[in-house]
RNA sequence: GAGGUUGUAGCUCAGUUGGUUAGAGCGCUAGAUUGUGGUUCUAGAGGUCGAGGGUUCGAAACCCUUCAUCCUCCCCA
Protein backbone atom coordinates (compact mmCIF):
# COMPACT_ATOMS: atom_id res chain seq x y z
CA UNK A 1 0.00 0.00 0.00
CA UNK A 2 3.18 2.07 0.63
CA UNK A 3 2.94 3.75 -2.66
CA UNK A 4 6.13 5.52 -4.52
CA UNK A 5 6.00 9.34 -4.32
CA UNK A 6 4.61 10.42 -8.24
CA UNK A 7 3.68 13.60 -10.19
CA UNK A 8 0.94 13.98 -12.21
CA UNK A 9 1.42 12.58 -15.52
CA UNK A 10 2.89 15.15 -17.96
CA UNK A 11 4.03 17.22 -15.31
CA UNK A 12 7.90 17.06 -14.13
CA UNK A 13 10.21 18.31 -11.76
CA UNK A 14 13.29 20.44 -13.03
CA UNK A 15 16.36 19.99 -10.93
CA UNK A 16 18.87 22.96 -10.75
CA UNK A 17 20.74 21.90 -13.78
CA UNK A 18 17.60 22.27 -15.90
CA UNK A 19 16.34 24.89 -14.18
CA UNK A 20 19.79 26.75 -15.20
CA UNK A 21 19.52 26.05 -19.11
CA UNK A 22 15.06 26.84 -18.73
CA UNK A 23 16.22 30.17 -17.38
CA UNK A 24 18.88 30.90 -20.18
CA UNK A 25 16.04 30.51 -22.47
CA UNK A 26 13.51 32.85 -20.25
CA UNK A 27 16.08 35.12 -20.24
CA UNK A 28 16.94 35.53 -23.48
CA UNK A 29 13.32 35.89 -24.38
CA UNK A 30 12.49 37.87 -21.77
CA UNK A 31 15.18 40.51 -22.66
CA UNK A 32 14.27 40.47 -25.81
CA UNK A 33 10.83 41.30 -25.20
CA UNK A 34 11.60 44.17 -23.46
CA UNK A 35 14.31 45.47 -25.78
CA UNK A 36 11.69 45.59 -28.07
CA UNK A 37 9.26 47.87 -25.58
CA UNK A 38 7.06 44.96 -24.60
CA UNK A 39 5.99 45.45 -20.47
CA UNK A 40 5.45 42.56 -18.20
CA UNK A 41 2.24 41.20 -16.88
CA UNK A 42 0.79 38.31 -15.08
CA UNK A 43 -2.49 36.67 -14.88
CA UNK A 44 -4.15 33.79 -12.36
CA UNK A 45 -3.42 30.02 -13.27
CA UNK A 46 -7.27 29.59 -13.23
CA UNK A 47 -9.61 31.19 -15.23
CA UNK A 48 -13.52 30.98 -15.05
CA UNK A 49 -14.34 28.05 -17.21
CA UNK A 50 -16.44 30.43 -19.17
CA UNK A 51 -13.63 32.62 -20.29
CA UNK A 52 -11.73 29.97 -21.91
CA UNK A 53 -14.47 27.71 -23.12
CA UNK A 54 -15.29 27.90 -27.25
CA UNK A 55 -12.25 30.05 -27.68
CA UNK A 56 -9.81 27.51 -28.98
CA UNK A 57 -12.21 25.39 -30.81
CA UNK A 58 -13.66 21.94 -30.06
CA UNK A 59 -10.37 19.96 -29.82
CA UNK A 60 -9.12 22.73 -27.61
CA UNK A 61 -11.94 22.29 -25.59
CA UNK A 62 -11.93 19.07 -24.43
CA UNK A 63 -7.79 19.86 -23.38
CA UNK A 64 -8.72 22.38 -21.02
CA UNK A 65 -8.07 21.18 -17.20
CA UNK A 66 -11.33 21.85 -14.93
CA UNK A 67 -11.71 22.24 -11.60
CA UNK A 68 -13.67 20.83 -9.42
CA UNK A 69 -16.12 23.05 -7.09
CA UNK A 70 -15.84 22.60 -3.25
CA UNK A 71 -18.60 21.59 -1.31
CA UNK A 72 -20.45 19.51 -4.11
CA UNK A 73 -20.86 17.13 -0.90
CA UNK A 74 -22.35 19.80 0.97
CA UNK A 75 -26.35 18.90 2.08
CA UNK A 76 -27.30 22.25 0.41
CA UNK A 77 -25.82 21.47 -2.93
CA UNK A 78 -26.06 17.57 -2.87
CA UNK A 79 -29.27 18.01 -5.79
CA UNK A 80 -27.13 20.79 -8.03
CA UNK A 81 -24.02 18.88 -7.39
CA UNK A 82 -26.63 15.63 -8.94
CA UNK A 83 -27.95 17.47 -11.73
CA UNK A 84 -24.57 19.24 -12.58
CA UNK A 85 -23.23 15.59 -12.46
CA UNK A 86 -26.01 14.24 -15.12
CA UNK A 87 -25.05 17.00 -17.53
CA UNK A 88 -21.73 16.47 -18.00
CA UNK A 89 -22.58 12.62 -18.69
CA UNK A 90 -24.47 14.14 -21.08
CA UNK A 91 -21.01 16.11 -22.01
CA UNK A 92 -21.70 19.14 -21.55
CA UNK A 93 -20.68 21.65 -18.91
CA UNK A 94 -22.28 22.41 -15.66
CA UNK A 95 -21.08 25.43 -13.44
CA UNK A 96 -23.01 23.28 -10.38
CA UNK A 97 -19.75 21.25 -10.89
CA UNK A 98 -16.85 23.10 -12.61
CA UNK A 99 -16.90 26.89 -12.75
CA UNK A 100 -13.16 26.90 -13.07
CA UNK A 101 -10.58 25.72 -15.15
CA UNK A 102 -6.52 25.87 -15.61
CA UNK A 103 -5.69 28.47 -18.90
CA UNK A 104 -5.11 26.39 -21.50
CA UNK A 105 -2.68 29.71 -22.98
CA UNK A 106 -1.81 33.09 -22.54
CA UNK A 107 -3.75 34.47 -25.26
CA UNK A 108 -7.06 34.48 -24.31
CA UNK A 109 -6.40 35.40 -20.67
CA UNK A 110 -4.73 38.08 -22.19
CA UNK A 111 -7.95 39.17 -24.32
CA UNK A 112 -9.86 39.03 -20.94
CA UNK A 113 -7.53 40.72 -19.26
CA UNK A 114 -7.88 43.93 -22.04
CA UNK A 115 -11.30 44.02 -22.06
CA UNK A 116 -11.87 44.05 -18.48
CA UNK A 117 -8.97 47.52 -18.38
CA UNK A 118 -8.96 48.83 -21.75
CA UNK A 119 -10.05 52.11 -19.93
CA UNK A 120 -7.03 52.17 -18.05
CA UNK A 121 -4.71 50.93 -20.67
CA UNK A 122 -2.66 53.41 -23.07
CA UNK A 123 -2.88 51.85 -26.71
CA UNK A 124 -1.30 50.37 -28.53
CA UNK A 125 -0.76 47.91 -25.70
CA UNK A 126 2.63 45.59 -25.80
CA UNK A 127 2.40 43.49 -23.15
CA UNK A 128 4.38 39.92 -22.74
CA UNK A 129 4.31 37.27 -20.51
CA UNK A 130 5.86 34.28 -19.12
CA UNK A 131 3.56 31.34 -17.33
CA UNK A 132 2.83 27.67 -17.61
CA UNK A 133 -0.33 26.41 -19.00
CA UNK A 134 -1.95 23.21 -18.96
CA UNK A 135 -3.00 21.11 -21.38
CA UNK A 136 -5.03 17.63 -20.79
CA UNK A 137 -3.56 16.13 -23.61
CA UNK A 138 -2.06 12.74 -23.96
CA UNK A 139 1.81 13.37 -23.49
CA UNK A 140 4.53 12.31 -25.93
CA UNK A 141 7.72 13.73 -27.33
CA UNK A 142 7.76 17.21 -27.20
CA UNK A 143 4.14 17.66 -25.37
CA UNK A 144 3.27 18.06 -21.35
CA UNK A 145 0.28 18.64 -20.10
CA UNK A 146 1.97 21.95 -18.05
CA UNK A 147 4.63 23.75 -20.08
CA UNK A 148 5.28 27.59 -20.31
CA UNK A 149 4.68 29.62 -23.31
CA UNK A 150 6.15 32.85 -23.45
CA UNK A 151 3.89 35.35 -25.48
CA UNK A 152 4.04 38.85 -27.09
CA UNK A 153 1.61 40.38 -28.55
CA UNK A 154 0.60 43.71 -29.34
CA UNK A 155 -3.48 45.18 -29.23
CA UNK A 156 -4.79 48.36 -30.20
CA UNK A 157 -3.00 48.44 -33.37
CA UNK A 158 -3.59 47.60 -36.84
CA UNK A 159 -0.15 48.44 -38.26
CA UNK A 160 1.84 45.67 -40.26
CA UNK A 161 4.34 47.20 -38.69
CA UNK A 162 3.58 44.79 -35.34
CA UNK A 163 4.10 42.03 -38.00
CA UNK A 164 7.45 42.93 -39.01
CA UNK A 165 8.43 43.55 -35.20
CA UNK A 166 7.30 40.15 -34.48
CA UNK A 167 9.29 38.66 -37.01
CA UNK A 168 12.06 40.65 -35.94
CA UNK A 169 11.94 39.26 -32.34
CA UNK A 170 11.81 35.67 -33.35
CA UNK A 171 14.74 35.92 -35.43
CA UNK A 172 16.85 37.71 -32.72
CA UNK A 173 15.98 35.14 -29.98
CA UNK A 174 16.74 32.24 -32.33
CA UNK A 175 19.72 33.89 -33.24
CA UNK A 176 20.44 34.33 -29.91
CA UNK A 177 20.12 30.72 -28.73
CA UNK A 178 22.20 29.52 -31.84
CA UNK A 179 19.57 28.04 -33.41
CA UNK A 180 20.08 28.87 -36.78
CA UNK A 181 18.30 26.88 -38.95
CA UNK A 182 14.98 27.33 -37.63
CA UNK A 183 12.24 28.30 -39.83
CA UNK A 184 9.40 30.78 -39.27
CA UNK A 185 6.44 29.53 -41.58
CA UNK A 186 4.15 32.66 -42.66
CA UNK A 187 0.82 32.78 -44.38
CA UNK A 188 -2.20 35.04 -43.99
CA UNK A 189 -5.87 33.74 -43.42
CA UNK A 190 -7.46 35.53 -46.00
CA UNK A 191 -5.06 33.52 -48.33
CA UNK A 192 -6.83 30.36 -47.35
CA UNK A 193 -10.61 32.57 -47.08
CA UNK A 194 -9.95 33.16 -50.64
CA UNK A 195 -8.80 29.50 -51.67
CA UNK A 196 -12.05 28.40 -50.11
CA UNK A 197 -14.40 31.29 -51.89
CA UNK A 198 -12.87 30.20 -54.62
CA UNK A 199 -13.41 27.26 -54.46
CA UNK A 200 -17.21 27.87 -53.87
CA UNK A 201 -17.56 28.56 -50.31
CA UNK A 202 -16.31 29.88 -47.01
CA UNK A 203 -18.23 27.24 -45.05
CA UNK A 204 -15.39 24.75 -47.17
CA UNK A 205 -12.59 26.64 -45.14
CA UNK A 206 -12.26 24.62 -42.33
CA UNK A 207 -12.22 21.31 -44.17
CA UNK A 208 -9.74 22.93 -46.55
CA UNK A 209 -7.22 23.94 -44.25
CA UNK A 210 -7.18 21.00 -42.13
CA UNK A 211 -6.57 18.48 -45.13
CA UNK A 212 -3.80 20.86 -46.72
CA UNK A 213 -2.04 21.42 -43.30
CA UNK A 214 -1.56 18.06 -43.54
CA UNK A 215 0.64 18.45 -47.09
CA UNK A 216 4.07 17.82 -45.23
CA UNK A 217 3.11 14.81 -43.34
CA UNK A 218 1.20 12.67 -45.30
CA UNK A 219 1.93 13.97 -49.13
CA UNK A 220 -0.31 14.84 -52.19
CA UNK A 221 -2.17 12.11 -52.81
CA UNK A 222 -3.17 11.53 -48.96
CA UNK A 223 -4.32 15.11 -48.93
CA UNK A 224 -6.36 14.92 -52.58
CA UNK A 225 -8.51 11.81 -50.46
CA UNK A 226 -8.90 13.54 -47.57
CA UNK A 227 -10.23 16.50 -49.75
CA UNK A 228 -12.39 13.81 -51.37
CA UNK A 229 -13.72 12.60 -48.31
CA UNK A 230 -14.24 16.29 -46.38
CA UNK A 231 -16.76 16.50 -49.80
CA UNK A 232 -14.74 18.43 -51.85
CA UNK A 233 -15.39 17.51 -56.10
CA UNK A 234 -12.89 16.91 -58.43
CA UNK A 235 -12.88 20.50 -59.95
CA UNK A 236 -12.29 21.89 -56.41
CA UNK A 237 -9.53 19.85 -55.76
CA UNK A 238 -7.96 20.19 -59.01
CA UNK A 239 -8.02 24.30 -58.09
CA UNK A 240 -6.25 23.67 -54.16
CA UNK A 241 -3.80 21.11 -56.25
CA UNK A 242 -2.68 24.07 -58.13
CA UNK A 243 -2.61 26.00 -55.19
CA UNK A 244 -0.24 23.61 -53.60
CA UNK A 245 2.02 23.30 -55.88
CA UNK A 246 2.83 26.68 -55.52
CA UNK A 247 6.69 26.99 -55.33
CA UNK A 248 9.95 28.60 -55.46
CA UNK A 249 11.41 31.80 -53.85
CA UNK A 250 8.96 33.67 -51.43
CA UNK A 251 8.99 36.63 -54.52
CA UNK A 252 8.02 33.93 -56.75
CA UNK A 253 5.54 32.24 -54.38
CA UNK A 254 3.79 35.54 -54.21
CA UNK A 255 3.94 36.12 -58.03
CA UNK A 256 2.01 32.79 -58.45
CA UNK A 257 -0.55 32.91 -55.41
CA UNK A 258 -1.35 36.57 -57.45
CA UNK A 259 -2.43 34.99 -60.82
CA UNK A 260 -4.26 32.31 -58.58
CA UNK A 261 -5.94 34.32 -56.05
CA UNK A 262 -5.43 38.29 -56.70
CA UNK A 263 -8.72 38.37 -58.41
CA UNK A 264 -10.79 38.10 -55.22
CA UNK A 265 -10.57 40.98 -53.20
CA UNK A 266 -9.79 38.96 -49.97
CA UNK A 267 -6.74 37.70 -51.94
CA UNK A 268 -5.47 40.65 -52.79
CA UNK A 269 -5.90 42.02 -49.47
CA UNK A 270 -3.85 39.10 -47.76
CA UNK A 271 -1.14 39.18 -50.82
CA UNK A 272 -0.21 42.52 -49.69
CA UNK A 273 -0.09 41.90 -45.97
CA UNK A 274 2.51 39.01 -46.70
CA UNK A 275 4.13 41.31 -49.41
CA UNK A 276 4.95 44.06 -46.65
CA UNK A 277 5.83 41.64 -43.81
CA UNK A 278 8.45 40.06 -45.93
CA UNK A 279 9.55 42.84 -47.98
CA UNK A 280 10.18 44.89 -44.33
CA UNK A 281 11.54 41.78 -42.17
CA UNK A 282 15.13 42.57 -43.60
CA UNK A 283 15.96 39.05 -42.35
CA UNK A 284 20.02 37.53 -43.10
CA UNK A 285 19.78 35.33 -44.90
CA UNK A 286 22.32 32.32 -44.34
CA UNK A 287 19.62 30.15 -43.82
CA UNK A 288 17.94 26.89 -45.59
CA UNK A 289 14.49 25.88 -46.44
CA UNK A 290 13.82 22.78 -45.44
CA UNK A 291 11.43 22.25 -47.85
CA UNK A 292 14.09 23.10 -50.62
CA UNK A 293 17.68 22.06 -49.78
CA UNK A 294 19.04 22.86 -53.16
CA UNK A 295 18.06 26.59 -52.30
CA UNK A 296 20.02 27.50 -49.99
CA UNK A 297 20.44 31.24 -48.85
CA UNK A 298 16.81 31.69 -48.30
CA UNK A 299 15.64 33.81 -45.30
CA UNK A 300 14.68 31.98 -42.47
CA UNK A 301 11.04 33.92 -42.78
CA UNK A 302 9.38 31.55 -45.32
CA UNK A 303 6.12 31.95 -47.34
CA UNK A 304 4.02 28.66 -46.90
CA UNK A 305 0.42 28.54 -47.76
CA UNK A 306 -0.52 25.58 -46.54
CA UNK A 307 0.13 26.59 -42.75
CA UNK A 308 -3.02 26.99 -41.15
CA UNK A 309 -2.97 26.90 -37.64
CA UNK A 310 -5.78 25.78 -35.41
CA UNK A 311 -6.90 28.65 -33.28
CA UNK A 312 -9.88 29.94 -34.75
CA UNK A 313 -9.36 33.58 -33.89
CA UNK A 314 -6.95 34.17 -36.22
CA UNK A 315 -7.75 36.85 -39.11
CA UNK A 316 -4.70 37.90 -40.40
CA UNK A 317 -1.06 37.02 -40.40
CA UNK A 318 -0.22 33.40 -39.01
CA UNK A 319 3.47 32.48 -37.90
CA UNK A 320 4.59 29.28 -36.89
CA UNK A 321 8.13 28.64 -36.14
CA UNK A 322 10.29 24.92 -36.45
CA UNK A 323 13.51 24.06 -35.21
CA UNK A 324 16.34 23.15 -37.85
CA UNK A 325 14.47 20.02 -39.34
CA UNK A 326 16.83 17.66 -38.41
CA UNK A 327 15.21 17.76 -35.22
CA UNK A 328 12.38 15.99 -35.06
CA UNK A 329 9.88 18.22 -33.33
CA UNK A 330 5.98 20.13 -33.54
CA UNK A 331 6.14 23.36 -33.92
CA UNK A 332 8.10 25.69 -30.82
CA UNK A 333 6.40 29.17 -30.97
CA UNK A 334 3.36 30.19 -33.23
CA UNK A 335 1.27 33.78 -33.18
CA UNK A 336 -0.93 35.46 -35.57
CA UNK A 337 -3.29 38.51 -35.53
CA UNK A 338 -6.64 38.49 -34.23
CA UNK A 339 -9.05 41.42 -35.25
CA UNK A 340 -11.81 41.28 -32.48
CA UNK A 341 -10.41 39.16 -29.33
CA UNK A 342 -11.41 41.47 -27.31
CA UNK A 343 -15.20 41.23 -29.08
CA UNK A 344 -15.44 37.92 -27.23
CA UNK A 345 -15.49 39.69 -23.88
CA UNK A 346 -17.63 42.49 -24.74
CA UNK A 347 -15.35 45.08 -25.92
CA UNK A 348 -15.44 45.37 -29.51
CA UNK A 349 -12.91 46.68 -31.97
CA UNK A 350 -9.52 46.12 -30.44
CA UNK A 351 -7.49 44.22 -33.22
CA UNK A 352 -4.19 42.29 -31.98
CA UNK A 353 -1.34 40.58 -32.69
CA UNK A 354 1.11 38.16 -31.23
CA UNK A 355 3.36 35.30 -31.24
CA UNK A 356 4.50 32.71 -28.52
CA UNK A 357 7.52 30.92 -27.70
CA UNK A 358 7.27 27.29 -26.57
CA UNK A 359 9.99 27.03 -23.96
CA UNK A 360 9.90 23.37 -22.84
CA UNK A 361 10.00 22.38 -26.79
CA UNK A 362 13.23 24.71 -27.23
CA UNK A 363 14.69 23.12 -24.25
CA UNK A 364 14.40 19.73 -25.75
CA UNK A 365 15.89 20.98 -29.37
CA UNK A 366 18.87 23.06 -27.64
CA UNK A 367 19.52 20.21 -25.65
CA UNK A 368 19.49 17.95 -28.90
CA UNK A 369 21.87 20.16 -30.63
CA UNK A 370 24.50 20.78 -27.52
CA UNK A 371 23.73 24.28 -27.76
CA UNK A 372 23.52 25.35 -24.50
CA UNK A 373 26.83 27.66 -23.73
CA UNK A 374 29.16 26.08 -21.30
CA UNK A 375 28.44 28.53 -18.16
CA UNK A 376 25.06 27.50 -17.82
CA UNK A 377 26.54 24.62 -15.91
CA UNK A 378 28.50 26.61 -13.39
CA UNK A 379 26.72 27.99 -10.03
CA UNK A 380 29.13 28.43 -7.17
CA UNK A 381 32.25 30.13 -8.27
CA UNK A 382 34.64 29.29 -5.81
CA UNK A 383 34.60 26.61 -3.08
CA UNK A 384 36.01 27.65 0.35
CA UNK A 385 37.99 24.36 1.76
CA UNK A 386 36.98 23.41 5.57
CA UNK A 387 40.27 22.60 7.19
CA UNK A 388 39.25 22.67 10.60
CA UNK A 389 37.89 24.49 13.01
CA UNK A 390 39.93 27.88 13.56
CA UNK A 391 40.71 27.46 9.53
CA UNK A 392 37.28 27.53 8.60
CA UNK A 393 36.72 30.63 10.19
CA UNK A 394 38.97 33.17 8.52
CA UNK A 395 38.00 31.24 5.08
CA UNK A 396 34.56 32.49 6.08
CA UNK A 397 35.49 35.83 6.40
CA UNK A 398 37.76 35.76 2.87
CA UNK A 399 34.30 34.38 1.78
CA UNK A 400 32.20 36.75 2.86
CA UNK A 401 34.23 39.60 1.24
CA UNK A 402 34.43 38.13 -2.16
CA UNK A 403 30.88 37.66 -1.81
CA UNK A 404 30.69 41.63 -1.54
CA UNK A 405 32.20 41.80 -5.11
CA UNK A 406 29.87 39.50 -6.25
CA UNK A 407 31.66 36.34 -6.12
CA UNK A 408 29.35 32.99 -6.06
CA UNK A 409 31.18 31.15 -3.18
CA UNK A 410 30.42 28.36 -0.86
CA UNK A 411 32.65 27.04 2.42
CA UNK A 412 32.36 23.49 2.48
CA UNK A 413 29.81 22.52 5.18
CA UNK A 414 32.55 20.67 7.32
CA UNK A 415 36.16 19.79 8.31
CA UNK A 416 36.53 16.58 5.79
CA UNK A 417 39.32 15.17 3.72
CA UNK A 418 40.56 17.12 1.17
CA UNK A 419 39.73 14.08 -1.51
CA UNK A 420 36.39 14.69 -0.80
CA UNK A 421 36.21 18.31 -0.86
CA UNK A 422 37.73 18.21 -3.88
CA UNK A 423 35.45 15.77 -5.25
CA UNK A 424 32.58 17.82 -3.98
CA UNK A 425 33.85 21.01 -6.40
CA UNK A 426 33.72 18.44 -9.24
CA UNK A 427 30.68 17.49 -9.48
CA UNK A 428 29.20 21.10 -8.73
CA UNK A 429 31.56 22.08 -11.30
CA UNK A 430 33.18 24.84 -9.16
CA UNK A 431 36.06 26.05 -11.02
CA UNK A 432 37.96 27.28 -8.08
CA UNK A 433 38.78 26.06 -4.87
CA UNK A 434 40.55 28.51 -1.89
CA UNK A 435 42.62 26.09 0.48
CA UNK A 436 43.21 28.32 4.04
CA UNK A 437 45.19 25.65 5.95
CA UNK A 438 47.46 25.95 9.47
CA UNK A 439 50.37 27.32 7.03
CA UNK A 440 48.04 29.72 5.55
CA UNK A 441 46.84 31.06 8.86
CA UNK A 442 50.50 32.21 9.42
CA UNK A 443 51.12 33.59 6.25
CA UNK A 444 47.71 35.30 6.12
CA UNK A 445 47.35 33.75 2.82
CA UNK A 446 45.32 31.09 0.64
CA UNK A 447 46.13 28.87 -1.89
CA UNK A 448 43.89 29.95 -4.54
CA UNK A 449 43.50 26.77 -7.39
CA UNK A 450 42.22 26.79 -10.66
CA UNK A 451 40.22 23.34 -11.21
CA UNK A 452 40.30 23.18 -14.77
CA UNK A 453 43.95 23.74 -15.81
CA UNK A 454 45.55 22.63 -12.10
CA UNK A 455 47.49 25.52 -11.40
CA UNK A 456 47.56 27.38 -8.51
CA UNK A 457 48.98 30.22 -6.38
CA UNK A 458 49.54 31.50 -2.93
CA UNK A 459 47.63 35.06 -2.12
CA UNK A 460 47.89 37.06 0.71
CA UNK A 461 44.44 37.26 1.73
CA UNK A 462 43.92 40.90 1.66
CA UNK A 463 44.53 40.60 -2.48
CA UNK A 464 41.52 38.14 -3.10
CA UNK A 465 39.37 39.75 -5.17
CA UNK A 466 36.99 38.77 -8.10
CA UNK A 467 39.26 38.82 -10.51
CA UNK A 468 41.35 36.19 -9.44
CA UNK A 469 38.48 33.61 -10.68
CA UNK A 470 37.79 34.18 -13.78
C1' G B 1 -10.49 9.97 -27.02
C1' A B 2 -8.04 5.42 -30.41
C1' G B 3 -3.72 2.21 -31.03
C1' G B 4 1.05 0.25 -29.60
C1' U B 5 5.84 -0.13 -26.37
C1' U B 6 8.32 -0.86 -22.01
C1' G B 7 8.48 -1.77 -16.54
C1' U B 8 14.66 -6.02 -13.07
C1' A B 9 19.91 -2.07 -7.89
C1' G B 10 20.22 5.28 -7.22
C1' C B 11 21.00 5.44 -13.18
C1' U B 12 21.52 2.63 -18.07
C1' C B 13 20.41 -2.18 -19.10
C1' A B 14 21.58 -8.12 -19.41
C1' G B 15 18.89 -12.38 -17.68
C1' U B 16 18.84 -18.81 -22.67
C1' U B 17 12.65 -23.58 -24.12
C1' G B 18 10.05 -21.70 -16.92
C1' G B 19 14.93 -24.66 -12.91
C1' U B 20 19.46 -23.82 -7.03
C1' U B 21 21.57 -18.09 -3.74
C1' A B 22 18.85 -12.61 -9.98
C1' G B 23 23.82 -10.20 -12.89
C1' A B 24 27.05 -6.17 -15.48
C1' G B 25 28.63 -1.13 -16.22
C1' C B 26 28.22 3.57 -14.07
C1' G B 27 27.24 5.81 -9.40
C1' C B 28 27.56 5.31 -3.86
C1' U B 29 30.56 4.02 0.88
C1' A B 30 35.37 2.70 2.84
C1' G B 31 40.57 1.79 2.14
C1' A B 32 45.42 2.09 -0.68
C1' U B 33 46.38 8.13 0.22
C1' U B 34 46.16 12.58 7.72
C1' G B 35 47.70 19.25 2.56
C1' U B 36 46.09 18.44 -3.52
C1' G B 37 40.75 16.14 -7.04
C1' G B 38 39.99 13.87 -12.10
C1' U B 39 43.42 8.05 -13.21
C1' U B 40 44.20 3.23 -11.11
C1' C B 41 43.57 -0.89 -7.64
C1' U B 42 40.94 -3.46 -3.50
C1' A B 43 36.72 -4.32 -0.53
C1' G B 44 31.62 -3.30 0.73
C1' A B 45 26.53 -1.73 0.82
C1' G B 46 22.38 -1.69 -2.20
C1' G B 47 16.56 -5.77 -5.33
C1' U B 48 8.89 -6.97 -2.14
C1' C B 49 12.08 -8.32 -10.48
C1' G B 50 5.88 -1.95 -11.03
C1' A B 51 1.36 -3.87 -8.06
C1' G B 52 -2.50 -7.74 -7.36
C1' G B 53 -4.28 -12.45 -8.73
C1' G B 54 -3.76 -17.15 -11.59
C1' U B 55 -1.18 -21.61 -14.13
C1' U B 56 2.97 -24.85 -12.28
C1' C B 57 6.58 -29.40 -8.20
C1' G B 58 8.94 -24.64 -9.46
C1' A B 59 7.58 -17.83 -12.33
C1' A B 60 11.65 -12.01 -13.25
C1' A B 61 9.98 -15.13 -17.58
C1' C B 62 3.52 -17.89 -19.23
C1' C B 63 -2.02 -16.01 -18.52
C1' C B 64 -5.55 -12.24 -16.50
C1' U B 65 -6.33 -7.55 -14.03
C1' U B 66 -4.37 -2.92 -12.66
C1' C B 67 -0.93 1.14 -12.35
C1' A B 68 3.01 3.77 -14.46
C1' U B 69 5.98 5.03 -18.71
C1' C B 70 7.36 6.20 -23.57
C1' C B 71 5.71 6.47 -28.58
C1' U B 72 1.96 7.02 -32.78
C1' C B 73 -2.82 9.12 -34.43
C1' C B 74 -6.13 13.44 -33.49
C1' C B 75 -4.59 18.25 -32.17
C1' C B 76 -0.92 21.40 -30.72
C1' A B 77 3.83 24.70 -27.97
Amino acid sequence: MSNKPSIPQGTRDFGPEVVRKRQYIFNTIRSVFELYGFQPLETPAMENLETLMGKYGEEGDKLIFKILNNGLNDPKNQEKSRAGFEKVMEGKNSKDLTERALKYDLTIPFARYVAMNHGQLTFPFKRYQIQPVWRADRPQRGRYREFYQCDADVVGSKSLLNEVELVNIYNEVFTQLGLSGYELRINSRKILAALAEFCGGAEKMIDITIAIDKLDKIGLDKVKEELTQRGLNDEQISTIEKYLLINGSNEEKLNQIEQLLGHLEIGKLGIEELKYVVGNSQLTTDHADSRQPDKVGNSPLILDFTLARGLNYYTGIIFEAKGPATVKMGSIGGGGRYDDLTGLFGVPNIPGVGISFGVDRICDVLEELNLFPEDVYTGTQVLFFNMGAQESARAFNAMQLLRKQGVRCELYHESAKMDKQFKYAEKKNIGFIVIIGSTEIQNNTGVVKNLKTGTQQTVALADLNNKLFI
